[in-house]
DNA sequence: TCATTTAACGGAGGGGCCTCCGTTTATCAT
DNA sequence: ATGATAAACGGAGGCCCCTCCGTTAAATGA
């Protein structure tokens, strides 16, 4: 009799039963329209508009997320998770510097969604939150896995430090403020991704 | 032609002239009823409420303090005049032991106002606001005269130091929480009197 | 399949923030 | 005294926060 749990046979050790399927639904839906929220306006944006954007009452939505840093948290866990996971299907389906070239844009994305939320990941991080514990390190292991894949085939130079790469794209995010901020970021990323084409072994000779 | 100010003498730097009667009565009483108000409940209780106990519409509030931090300052800054005019006042009308031990008592309320705006305080100290630049060492020399008055009509003890008094009456304030905590303090302040007294030239050839 | 049990929903409601602007009134020149 | 003129008033209104609780509908087991 060492365990009498009837159905949930992976309890862990927080004891949460699976959400209902409305209610991961709404819980989803309300992560996804933060994110894009905290991205445009900032984490003071008022969250009866976010409810109302993700279609649910503003009861549904504090159920859910208690506090405002409840909200803010989830959608930066899901944000670093959605870049983890496109790593891999990037590694998957594409030629080894077709996806790293790709996932550096995406996470242009991802920094406009931290641009917002400068301020509140900094509280959260002076708090006692396991966020950053569980999350720190997980981007920069990902990005060196994308680059030495395409190291290994050829694609892009050997002699680039993948911590420097990392920094120079986080660096855009802290650069520019104009309106056309998305393509100008978009355009350095690919000058970016040239920078590490250039001098590479099966770059067709260039240099 | 070095001054082409008609009526107001005293323009100095800031350029403001008189407020009309109406808004320096309105704007004493808001200042009166917000200091009770976040003494007794912390400078997050509701500025309507206080406009409303100050008989003033919300607007009103607003205009003479167009953010929170520019009350809490304004309090702030009016206490402590308050206790240096009560000292000026005392000094003149009591004898020196007299007016020394009042003003201590009267300390305590000072106190009790700074308790529910300790973090704004703080707050307030990392900003640019002149406040503490300004005020700052006001009390301590204040109360430093008080002493020296006592001292020099023989009422207490030559041999205490009066930021050591000083000290002792503010941690007063940080040590106790309890709901008689005004009449423990005023208790504690007597006997801090009482030892000042205890062998002093005057003290009626006590020890 | 259907009834039962709750988890989850959602919005009304009470309170607060702050702005805007029509109304009142202190002040001053006549 | 008496306008004329701004300064000052004050509250309605729009938006937001958060809680509470009656209603809805997944999940479950008979």
């Amino acid at each position: 009799m060492a365990g009498s749990q009837t159905k949930q046979q992976a309890r862990k050790t927080t004891d949460a039963r699976p959400l209902r399927a409305d209610a991961r639904r709404n819980r989803d839906r309300l992560v996804e329209v933060a994110a894009a929220a905290f991205a445009q306006s900032g984490v003071d944006t008022s969250l009866e508009a976010i409810a109302r954007q993700a279609g649910v009452g503003i009861g549904t939505l504090y159920r859910h997320f208690p506090v405002r840093e409840a909200l803010i948290e989830a959608v930066y866990r899901h944000e670093v998770e959605a870049l983890v996971a496109a790593a891999e299907e990037l590694a998957r389906t594409k030629a080894p510097d077709e996806a790293l070239a790709e996932w550096m844009q995406r996470f242009v994305g991802y920094i406009a969604t931290k641009r917002g939320m400068r301020d509140s990941l900094r509280l959260l991080l002076e708090s006692k939150s396991p966020l950053f514990a569980e999350t720190s390190g997980l981007v920069p292991r990902t990005f060196t896995g994308l680059m030495e894949n395409a190291v290994k085939a050829g694609k892009i130079r050997a002699d680039a430090d993948s911590a420097d790469v990392l920094h120079a794209l986080s660096s855009i995010y802290s650069a520019s403020d104009g309106p056309d901020w998305q393509q100008r970021s978009r355009r350095l990323v690919s000058l970016i991704m040239d920078g590490l084409r250039y001098n590479a072994p099966e770059s067709g000779g260039q240099r």
